[in-house]
DNA sequence: ACTCCGCCGAAAGTAGCTTTCAGGTGTGAC
DNA sequence: GTCACACCTGAAAGCTACTTTCGGCGGAGT
């Protein structure tokens, strides 16, 4: 896994066809000052950037020919020419779509509803980003994984702890044997039991967050199968990742938390993960599914109607 | 400006952008054999065109490079590299144009993509539902009475804990003394200290979960200002509660559990209360938030970059 | 059959894209 | 506080791909 060579590296996605935006959001904090100047301008008007060669984008953004094309690197594409070409579509795909509503960032003297409306609109906005910079190859690597498994550990901090609940908690009712520990100590002494076979699910968009990182490394080094739910697939965490699974990041701000657009994808992928698992493992699933179902039937008071 | 030059012809129309398949055929008869074969090519195949040199389109054709330049002229183009673009954003339209093809719903033997594609789909449509149906009026009320909390219990089991947990998290981010317990008993004793002017909040998606309508009774019949979120507005828990907001209900199938889309639902409503609540107690609020989060900036492994 | 017209592709020319390399700047160690 | 290192950054060389030119060749008319 060594790039010795400097200039050559080559995110391993193909060429991300609508997925620009959010390609561009995930990867800007790992890039530098030049090469995000470059970015923004290429998110923030794809169909001006289309008409401009290099060189045209270079001073527009006031460096060099050699940064766009960086830049270009960077995005998962071969060269500039062909980020032109995305861009291109990108432009006629937003043309001919919807025109993007309510982008504006949400303000403190905001009316409730408006309010409402921001938030759906960007959630929604969050998932399509998610849906479409989703890597089907990965994922599906992971629901074999899965799938298979013996026993399952998930891992998950603070607001990504309750999407790890959530996960195992599913993942119990198709009758696998998952834990999701909230205690980064019992996570690592649980990680302790996994071997060869089992997997381990780290959850974390900073993709740096330790008390995460040191239970899927200790899984890792037990042999199991490990499999990263982040933000940041440049991050600490995807070393001890057999599997990586990139969550997308909306723009933030301070009536807008990151946690709440990360938390979002971060479900989405989990859904994902659970759908496709239980289409592989239907036989064993749809009883366990009908069983937990009834379990809780009682739970529920004589329904008014 | 001497056209007298015999190859400049360029036609008067600008550049077409998506209309092309029309021009090909407009223009057909008034272009040579070769030139036919090339438009031929381009108006079969827009995105395998793109995807080619002019070299390549030219053997792909069996012609010259000249006459792919010349035909991209003919068809209103400065030159052939203007034609590609064109035809990626053509490619990429119709690409988008068959997206909605997703609304079927999920069955065991859809491959992966299309089980993502899906499920941000269902889910999108859930958020819109959700939005659409949120009562400002009762949502404006229940943040008026949050922002004003002595204290803040929030009930919920399951799935629905989560959200719960979810919720409280993000309050006690901004100074509010928020509870989520998880226990039903424990929330039963966490109810009965609330009094006048405390709020609790009670999330269930069927509206008679015996284990969070209990506290919420509890919390009512001790003067606390109560809010239920819940899909069946008509439900018991409506019965304890001044202000109720309905989550929407999305259909559900064996793959697709009515977790998942209460779920979101629910989530959206929570980040709308918790928004709402920040703008209203800004001055307190921003503070409070900026705190929790370098309290755990060092939580962070160094970053890469 | 000859000549004229114009389509056609090879090759030269050029613009734009890519790569290399050296200078500068910020960061971390001592 | 100073030094050294790593890394970003843009200038310029190198190369690919697009454009233009020009001569040949086939068909149509006479």
């Amino acid at each position: 896994m060594t790039n010795d060579v400097k200039e050559s590296f080559t995110g391993d996605a193909p060429p991300a066809p609508a997925a620009l935006a959010a390609k561009v959001r995930t990867l800007a904090p790992s890039m530098t000052r030049s090469m995000q100047r470059v970015a923004e301008a290429v998110a923030g008007d794809p169909a001006g950037c289309a008409a401009l060669t290099v060189t045209g984008l270079a001073e527009l953004t006031g460096t060099s020919e050699a940064t766009v094309v960086r830049t270009a690197r960077l995005l998962g594409y071969p060269g500039y020419r062909d980020l032109r070409l995305a861009l291109a579509g990108l432009a006629a795909q937003q043309q001919s779509g919807r025109a993007p509503a309510v982008t504006a960032d949400i303000a403190v003297d905001d009316p409730v509803a408006d309010v409402v409306a921001k938030l759906a609109y960007d959630e929604q906005q969050t998932l399509a980003d998610t849906a479409a910079g989703l890597d089907t190859v990965q994922l599906g690597a992971a629901v074999a994984a899965l799938a298979a498994a013996r026993r399952i550990d998930i891992y998950g901090i603070g607001a990504s702890g309750l999407v790890a609940q959530d996960l195992g908690q599913k993942l119990l009712r198709i009758g696998l044997i998952a834990h999701a520990p909230s205690d980064p100590h019992l996570a690592v002494t649980n990680a302790v039991q996994l071997r060869s076979g089992d997997v381990a699910i780290a959850i974390t968009h900073s993709g740096s967050t330790g008390d995460v990182i040191e239970p899927l490394r200790v899984a890792f080094d037990h042999g199991a199968t490990t499999v990263a739910i982040t933000g940041r697939p440049d991050g600490p965490v995807t070393q001890y990742a057999d599997h990586v699974l990139t969550t997308s990041t909306a723009r933030e701000s301070e009536l807008r938390p990151a946690a709440m657009s990360s938390r979002t994808s971060q479900l989405l992928v989990v859904d994902c993960l659970f759908t496709c698992v239980t289409q592989r493992t239907y036989e064993t699933a749809a009883p366990a599914l009908a069983a937990s179902y009834e379990a809780l039937a009682h739970r529920h008071s004589p329904r008014t109607r």
